[in-house]
DNA sequence: AATGAATGAGCCTTCATTCAT
DNA sequence: GATGAATGAAGGCTCATTCAT
């Protein structure tokens, strides 16, 4: 029964601080919506913000990067797979993914002391994969300048479409990135990304 | 004096609302920080709720999208101004720009009932008008999907390179968005979205 | 009325942090107390921790050991007058000093930051004023151990006879600091120390 | 083990109540110091404020002024052992008799109802043998007002020197109370005493 | 005899807000 | 228009205590 409590305290806490952020968020709501006693917080995670940071955590864990089916693809065919699972795991709906997106919002605009570690961990694994990849086709090495360009360009079209909800809606309003959307919208990114690095590549020279 | 006391609490209150947010933020700070009495929120805009929508309101009045020098330039050029613009107008530190991202961040996460709204005002002049500039280049009407496709990877990528702080720092730590850095990142967008489009316009298969 | 305010709320703290010391006080008995809002502490004094200090500040004002009438007398009526003064002060029941003392026992049992400073303060006027008489009549310098041996032992008479009271009631009932026995106490002091300055100084063995 | 383990939680209580005074102490801490758990205490005492009552009973019944070797002694000799005595036993630094004079400093700023009489068991029979001792040498009955004030006199003096920490850090910050100084400070008191005695007792005048 | 999860009360503090002036 | 004292509600946190095991 522990466990579970703590369990249950912690999801309550992702869905409260994702959805009213963490200084909006209450404790006594976090408790409610787990069943749970105020005080236990205190007990299991110390105060507010050592939950906030757990759940944090927590949510980082569960990586999402992780791409499968990457082995033994040519380099143009990952660009298409990780681009494609990005935006499917970013467009989970309600799911965990879109409290991790909520979530990490709230860091963005409010850094606090361990943004940037968590986003190292978050976010490196992914950017260095991209970087393998653009310089395997690019034929550039991976520190080179044009390489990052085009990895934060691929990174900033997949968060644009993957998590600004809002603008979209105000924007284009049937773009609602279902499976069909998704597809074409990851299409969209890694097949221009690739005809540029096509383009560009010190190879296309020859 | 009267509209002066107003007028410092507003100032005041965009940056504790940019710094803190809606919840985080209180009434006393906006209050020192305008050298006002803290009952003058009260009396002037009803509660705090009411001064936040106001400086939501202000912020969107203040149109930072009017990119000007975009007349009888080519679509291309107008697209590399254009870019170049947002790059510039986003990354001003300290300027009304900041603010504004910061609260629209706030606006992004927890969307309220207005953000789609100020989104539709602030949004709409510069997504129509790169619509305009792609369906130029590209050839193809507006509205096409491939048009609003590359629209939103522009604004995205803008949006990543401007304000991914956080982000950048992890991943990307010299990349500061020096005014030589600008230059190149806002080169990058634009010179490979139009590689793409040369590559991808009808025309291009004439 | 402000002031008012702020006065009966640093009345009722001085009360009730004699009665039940810094941690058993609670800011909401002191407010009750005081028939004041709770969050007026916060207002006036920032925290219940400055409160207290304010509190100690203001007992340790009230300066209890300027006596008066010291002027022209001798060394030997000086060190009368003021061994007097103190045990008449430190007995005034139920007053200022009453609480004076109860608040001073909390600091030495657990002495905070400024017990120390404060205590310099209080303290050091007097333990001066009896080190000059004493080096008066014993012919020593002030700094000699002898004399502040002698002052020491003073202090610890006094403070014993005016603030043990529980060690009073079991070990002499009949000892209640009435004036008379105040007179008898001071006298026994004062008396004795002169005795035996006078047997041990210098100029007794010329 | 059972025994073992109350004991070891009246240990670290007497330890926990000295250091923060009752109010202060937690529970939860003294079980931790104890390495025992929560509800431990609740079970063996019954709850905190019975612990704390077990407590003080423990420390006065460990009584410490039983001063060896005083048989046989002249009266003025036992004077001078047993405040040497005291004063040795007071300033044992991490010994019981620091922690009891700790507790014995909140029991004298908020007498409980058995202050007192912890106080007639504790005190009374170092009172009675120094006034058997002081009637010895002045020849006057031990009910004799002047045996009594003089007893009151050693008992300040030795309090003051043994006890005033704060006090002497402030005023005289080389008096630590070492080995030496305490053979100092005890002849003094005893000395002085002695002289006073000498030259008031009735035989002085023969 | 001992554990550790769970409880409920209460504490200090902070906040937005109001009111008399 | 503007002030500053005052309010009441709520928030985070801590504590002694209990209960099932």
């Amino acid at each position: 029964m522990a466990d579970d409590t703590r369990e249950r305290l912690l999801r309550a806490a992702t869905e409260v601080f994702a959805e009213k952020g963490y200084a909006a968020a209450t404790v006594r709501e976090i408790c409610t919506r787990a069943d749970a006693n105020v005080a236990l917080i205190n007990y299991y995670f110390g105060d507010k913000l050592a939950l906030y940071e757990q759940v944090l955590r927590d949510v980082v864990a569960a990586d999402p990067a992780r791409a499968p089916g990457l082995l033994g693809a040519s380099p143009e065919e990952g660009l298409r797979v990780i681009i494609g699972t990005m935006l499917e795991k970013a467009s989970e709906a309600r799911g965990n993914s879109s409290l991790r997106y909520r979530l990490m919002m709230h860091e963005f605009s409010h850094p606090s002391e361990g943004t940037v570690r968590m986003l190292e961990i978050t976010m490196r694994p992914v950017y260095d994969k991209l970087r393998t990849l653009v310089s395997a086709i690019s034929g550039l090495p991976a520190t080179h300048d044009h390489v990052r360009l085009c990895v934060h360009s691929l990174l900033g079209q997949v968060a644009h479409f993957a998590h600004s909800g809002p603008i979209m809606e105000a924007l284009w309003p049937e773009m609602k990135l279902t499976a069909e959307q998704r597809k074409m919208v990851a299409e969209h990114i890694a097949g221009s990304m690739l005809v540029y690095l096509r383009e560009t590549s010190p190879a296309a020279h020859l």
